[in-house]
DNA sequence: CGAGAAATTGAGTCCAATCAACCTCCGTGG
DNA sequence: CCACGGAGGTTGATTGGACTCAATTTCTCG
């Protein structure tokens, strides 16, 4: 961000970012609107369909982003093609490390998607100059590391039932956070995926479904449309304390 | 840090520090001889026998530490009594969150210990000071995040027999990394340790020792010493890229 | 409406858990 | 000095939950 920016009078917020969903809750949320002026300068708003990676292809490797709509999923594959999904990120989590050259992550979309991304040079620079950035950023990673542990607890002591149970729960309360109780939602992923993040079977994923349904703890639609009657239930179900 | 400080020429640091074994590895890597001493006004240096909690109980709550000499193994427990590691750390690592509140992590001692304490608040005094203290644990929680994701593959797609291979492997690369391949060492936990941070049985994590030992990937003397022949061979059998 | 992908269901197998016995290493006290 | 006792570890027999392989069924979408 350049300094002498911090001299103008403060003006409003670009028409792009005024209307911008992450402008409360991502990365841009600390900046003030000068600062989101300079950053929009070199943003780019980009769709990505369900099933694409998120990667730029060779262009600008290195990249933050703001997802503002859909769901990611961050993997890791085993050179004999097994593979777990080690994170989930919603709108407005951004995407910052996976494309940072070490970490053997892919990040792709689980559902459409919409980003929008930053050149790792522009942000650092900004990172340099405002510490609440660095801050916001440090808060995520913190997030994403107690996901990643309480994942690693369903991963090693729970059951397939428990598993898929977390796993449901983990969508109703982040999909769309709203009412406490009773939940409607679209799965984000596939039973393949939603197997590769359990650690389990696309078999064992369906049956473990199969069973939620017949014991009344879920109701299933479309395969992809799920209703919770009661959260409480299904929070049971996960093995949650 | 008082802001005075940075107007006072540079002195020596502090007698206790200079000989301390994290000066140049943890935490107080990225501070000036100055600021050390004001840090070091309000540490204190705890040792901790193997099987005890941490966590000051009622006293400092909130506090962070680096970790002078020993393993710490930070766990989530169920209400049924599952039990799952999600980290190990050693030394010159901090032990940084944990602490606060939210975070339902237990920290333990795995083997005799040694950490330096600092209370919260003066930590959070220097990071709002010292921009490349907050870098610095910025950094930190990145790499936990890292080995966290990098061992929910483990947890989700390895077998047992790779499962024990991998932990093998991760201490003998981090118990003391000098030369790369014949290593020698003493695990720092428990089997039954071992399978909480596998989710594996004890039975199990028992068995797969014996078949590495006869399948002569590993020598064990004491069940805690440990020889690696051949480090490329434990990697084979961990299923590590 | 039809074709292919995604999901479910079933039968049989296998890997790791469970249950149980025994061994080994230590420290302690008779 | 040795017997005892207990914790930690190993080994064996059996069980069971999740995987594998295979056949349908249900969705999705051109």
């Amino acid at each position: 961000m350049d300094t002498y920016l911090k001299h103008l009078p403060e003006c409003e917020a670009p028409g792009v970012c005024r209307a911008c969903e992450a402008r409360h809750g991502g990365l841009c949320s600390v900046l003030t609107a000068n600062q989101l002026t300079e950053l929009n300068r070199h943003s780019i708003r980009r769709r990505i369909d369900a099933g694409n990676e998120v990667i730029g292809q060779g262009e600008t490797v290195g990249s933050y982003s703001n997802i503002l709509k859909g769901v990611i999923k961050l993997s890791k594959m085993m050179a004999d093609g097994r593979q777990q999904i080690v994170g989930l990120q919603f709108a407005p989590d951004f995407l910052g490390r996976p494309f940072l050259g070490e970490s053997t992550i892919t990040a792709e979309a689980a559902t459409d998607t919409e980003i929008c991304t930053f050149p790792r040079n522009v942000v650092d620079r900004m990172v340099s100059e405002v510490p609440d950035m660095e801050r916001k950023l440090h808060n995520q990673s913190l997030k994403e590391l107690d996901e990643a542990r309480e994942w690693m607890l369903t991963l090693g002591r729970k059951t397939a039932q428990e598993k898929v149970a977390n796993f449901l729960y983990l969508i109703a309360t982040h999909i769309d956070p709203d009412r406490g109780n009773a939940q409607t939602f679209d799965l984000p992923l596939s039973r393949a995926d939603i197997a590769d993040f359990l650690g389990l079977t696309i078999e064992t994923v369906s049956r473990q479904m199969t069973k939620l349904r017949k014991d009344g703890v879920i109701v299933i639609e479309n395969n992809r449309h799920v209703i919770v009657p009661k959260l409480e239930r299904l929070r049971d179900a996960a093995g949650i304390d």
